[in-house]
DNA sequence: CTGAAAGCGCTAACAG
DNA sequence: CTGTTAGCGCTTTCAG
């Protein structure tokens, strides 16, 4: 039996039951210094025999240490930052399930921030993730915030997903964006099609590269460049794209930038009434599952979206390693996954 | 000027700059106590003009609290987890975006964790959750779970959604299952079919309670029953469904009962070639983005994800004043859209 | 290997 | 209204 300072009596054990034990409960109950309850349960040097002891007390009381007072005192939170445009979006679903797997399985926890391409919000997520004392922030930044990013401003290293900064200023993890873009036109040159429209993104340099890219292939084969540029979301893909086919010349094929505009692009289309690909041929960027479903299915620029995220923790991981190594960029490919919505175009 | 205990002369408005700055340091700044600080900084009583002051100085200084150091002080974590099966079911992914929203408004962070439909992982993040000090969980639990969860065993108060446990033992957010089975399927029966099937998920309640409204509808009829039960994923429904369609006698419309599996129904159908509904109609739950998309559309129960995540977290807020509060259930409704793919059969 | 003691950075009494 | 003081629960020197 122990008397605490308010002079309750108490058996720990017992009445107290599994909660609000601390440190302290299960030092006096296996009757060790605070200092050896911490080492047992950490990783310090105890005996077997005081660590059996210690670990039986906890699990008597069903002590859990509190994570606060731990943050605070070792100095290290253990946490990473994810800020993502918005969580459903399924390209940065699949990245965040990901990037928590790889966190909890490095025994650190990811706290997710949804930033809605949204400069302010951006600003915001960063200064608390500042509070938070994160070990690291995975970011998607909007392409503003990429051109202006500042690492010295925080204490805490950052990779970028998706989309980077200029070269050099972090670390990031993206899709070669240009070169996808210019594999899907091809094939779409290479299936007759001559009238390609790009639906991109207005707010990411992501969108901006994969203009670069459809603008490259386009041109060298000397065809008509006719690139749009919307928020991206599925309700603006949808006007934009609706507007488009009203216009007299429009486009014999579509390709929009990401999953979003896609989605957007194939119910234009068919509130239009217009068939896939006899009317208007389409492509577009991520696989998401719906992809498959529609139609004959859509022709994708399909990104290793689960790895996206591991990698960028890994990168991150190795960064807090080693905070002075030189920023890398990992460039990963897509892959051209072609299905019935870009099929030989009929004469 | 100051002289810290290290000996270091610094000019803390401007070598120092932004970064690491501390209590003291705004405090030493503003020539106020720390007392001061804190409460110019939080709410506390504070004359304009020293409040003034510190914020100008917290300002300079690039100050940002320590949030460990806060939490562990004031004893709340102004912190709530969130346990769902897996974020890329588009039902949770929705329902985490909303928890989300009303968690930064209400000035709290989410710690998102992902079960996997996996007892163990679940009492894993239960006991993170302890660690963190969260003031409350909302949580998407297992059948198994949900039957034995004693509130007792935590000293958060948990908000269930999606799937509740025994009445009365904790608050819950859940859809009307039976009622939205019974319209699903009064729905095929006045389209003109009679073999009706239902694909259920097998680990949840919720699986368990459609099914009930599925079975108790065409019993109503005098209709056959065929229920089957899977894993609540892709893969799984995708190869009972083409099992099942591989029989003699296999049913003319199939209800699926999320929509994970209805994904996996369609794709079944679609690799066997079948077309909805001329073959076999197909509705299901869960009104994501693409169900609209394939072929005519498919008919769906649409359940309000957004207001889930919504009133879950305003259940939450309000437990968490009132304790003592008896246990809610909350109970909405779905509704039917009625789309291509449950068509009137034609004979 | 173990214990005593000193804080991590902050808030909340308690005096003035 | 403001400053002083005492911890929150834990890890980590520093001695033994």
């Amino acid at each position: 039996m122990e008397a605490d300072k308010r002079g309750v009596q108490r058996d720990l054990s017992k009445e107290w039951g599994l909660m609000g034990a601390k440190i302290k409960d299960v030092a006096a109950l296996a009757r060790v210094s605070i200092a050896t309850v911490s080492r047992a349960l950490g990783n310090g040097p105890v005996s077997a025999d005081l660590k059996e002891r210690v670990e039986q007390a906890a699990a008597q009381l069903g002590y859990r240490p509190n994570l606060s007072a731990r943050r605070l005192r070792s100095q290290q939170s253990r946490t990473v930052g994810l800020l993502v445009s918005d969580i459903r979006n399924p390209f940065f679903t699949a990245v965040s399930r990901s990037v928590e797997d790889a966190a909890y399985r490095a025994g650190m926890r990811v706290i997710l921030c949804n930033v809605d391409e949204d400069v302010k919000k951006e600003a915001m997520y960063l200064r608390l993730m500042q509070e938070e004392r994160v070990c690291g922030v995975i970011f998607s930044p909007t392409g503003d915030t990429a051109s202006h990013f500042r690492p010295d401003r925080f204490e805490f290293p950052v990779v970028m997903i998706d989309r980077a900064g200029p070269p050099g200023v972090t670390d990031a993890v993206v899709l070669d964006n240009m070169l996808a873009a210019q594999q899907l036109v091809t094939h779409l040159i290479e299936r007759g099609y001559r009238r390609i429209g790009g639906l991109f993104g207005n707010s990411s340099t992501t969108g901006a590269e994969r203009a670069a890219g459809y603008e490259a292939a386009l041109m060298a084969q000397g065809l008509p460049v006719a690139a749009r540029f919307v928020s991206p979301n599925v309700d603006a893909a949808v006007s934009a794209v609706k507007a488009w086919l009203a216009e007299p010349d429009h486009p014999d094929a579509l390709i929009a930038s990401n999953g979003l505009l896609l989605q957007g692009a194939v119910r234009a289309l068919m509130e239009a009434g217009m068939s896939i690909p006899g009317d208007v041929a389409l492509a577009g960027f991520d696989n998401d599952a719906w992809t498959g479903l529609v139609g004959q299915g859509l022709t994708v620029i399909e990104q290793p979206v689960y790895d996206i995220g591991t990698l960028a923790m890994e990168m991150l991981l190795s960064r807090l390693e080693n905070p002075s190594l030189a920023k890398r960029k990992m460039v990963l490919n897509g892959v051209l996954l072609t299905r019935g919505s870009t099929a030989t175009k009929q004469v």
